[in-house]
DNA sequence: TGATAATATTGAGAAAGTCAATGATTTGTC
DNA sequence: GACAAATCATTGACTTTCTCAATATTATCA
C-alpha cells in the first residue's frame, strides 16, 4: 500500500488529510462560509424552527400556522394580503393556513368593512387560549436555541435583526 | 356614520381600526410575533435568501448549490455526510446538489481513502472559478441585507449568531 | 360610467424536505 | 479471522412547501 501522497499537487488530490479534526465540524468553522451572515442566520432560523415545531406538535401546530395565530391574536386586525407580505408567505399559503385554523375554531375571517374584497382575521376564545399554550412552547424553543447567549446578549441580537428586517 | 365603536369589546369585533396606520407594517411591529428573535431570524433568511438567489442566478446558481461549491472550494476536504451535518440538509439532498455541480465539472468525488465508503468533494478549477464569480454576488447580496448596520454592528451580528449555531 | 387595480381563492406544477430501504464498507466482538 | 452491527452514499416514494397564473368580487379613478 503506499503512502497515500499523490503525486500532483494543486487541487488535484486533497485526500492528504480528510478527517483531521477531532470528530466535529469544528474544522469547518474557518470557512468562507462559515463567516457569511447569511448562512449563521440560516443554521439559526433552522434549528430554530425544527425546536419550536417539536415543542409545538402537541399542539398540532407548526411554526408557520403558529405566526398566524400570532398575529390573528395580536391586536391588530390584520387582513390575509397584510399577513402574505409580513410573514413573506405567498397569499394563497395563507389561505391554507387561515383555513386549516379557522377548522380548528381558532380564529375567523371577518371581511373588512372598508374594503370588502380583504378578510380581517381575529382570534376566537378558543384561538386565544391556543395561543397562550403555544407561546409557553415557542418561549421555551428561543430559550434553548439562545442558551448560549446572555440576557443582555439576546437583545442585542433582537435588535439588530429588527434593524436588519423593518 | 356611527363613531366606530362597536358595542362589545373583547374579542368579537376587532373591525374599527383595520388600516390604521400609514400604508405600511409598522402597525405590526410592536406585535409579539415581531419580537420574536425566531421570528426576526426567519424574516432575515427569508429576505437574504431571495436576494442571494436573485444575485446569483445569472450564474445558473442559488444558495444551496452554492453553499456546497463553497465548502468544495474551502480546502476541508468536507465528506457528504459531513455536508449533510453542517448545511442542515438530509443526506438524499446532498447527493442532488453534488450530482448536479459534478455535472457541471464544478466538484468532483472523491472515495476517501481512509473510508472507502465516504466520498470527499473538491472543486476543479472551473469549480474555484465559479466560485470566485459567486462569492462577489454573495457579497453583494450581504452588503444590501445588512445595509442598515454599521461595520461593527455586522460584526456583532456575525458573532452572536456564530456564538448562537456553533 | 367604464377601465384599471387589488383582494381572496383555486388549481397546477416545481422545488424542497422527509423517510425507509439497499449495497458497499468499516468497526467492534468473539 | 469471522460475524454482527453500524455508517456512508444512493435511490425512490411520498409529503410538504413554494411559485405562478387564472378568476370572481369589490374598490378606485378618470
Amino acid at each position: 500500500m503506499p503512502p497515500s501522497i499523490p503525486a500532483d499537487a494543486a487541487h488535484a488530490s486533497p485526500l492528504t488529510q480528510p478527517t483531521a479534526g477531532p470528530g466535529g465540524e469544528e474544522r469547518f468553522q474557518r470557512s468562507d462560509l462559515a463567516q457569511e451572515v447569511a448562512f449563521l442566520t440560516a443554521r439559526a432560523r433552522g434549528r430554530g424552527n425544527a425546536l419550536a415545531n417539536r415543542l409545538l406538535s402537541d399542539l398540532g401546530l407548526k411554526v408557520r400556522p403558529f405566526a398566524v395565530l400570532a398575529m390573528a391574536c395580536s391586536g391588530t386586525n390584520p387582513s390575509q394580503r397584510e399577513l402574505s407580505g409580513f410573514l413573506d408567505l405567498d397569499p394563497s399559503q395563507v389561505v391554507a393556513l387561515v383555513d386549516m385554523l379557522e377548522a380548528r375554531g381558532a380564529i375567523r375571517r371577518e371581511t373588512d368593512p372598508r374594503d370588502r374584497r380583504s378578510k380581517i382575521l381575529v382570534a376566537t376564545e378558543a384561538g386565544l387560549e391556543l395561543y397562550a399554550q403555544a407561546v409557553q412552547r415557542t418561549r421555551e424553543a428561543e430559550e434553548q436555541t439562545l442558551h448560549a447567549l446572555s440576557p443582555a446578549e439576546r437583545d442585542q441580537l433582537r435588535e439588530l435583526l429588527a434593524k436588519v428586517v423593518f
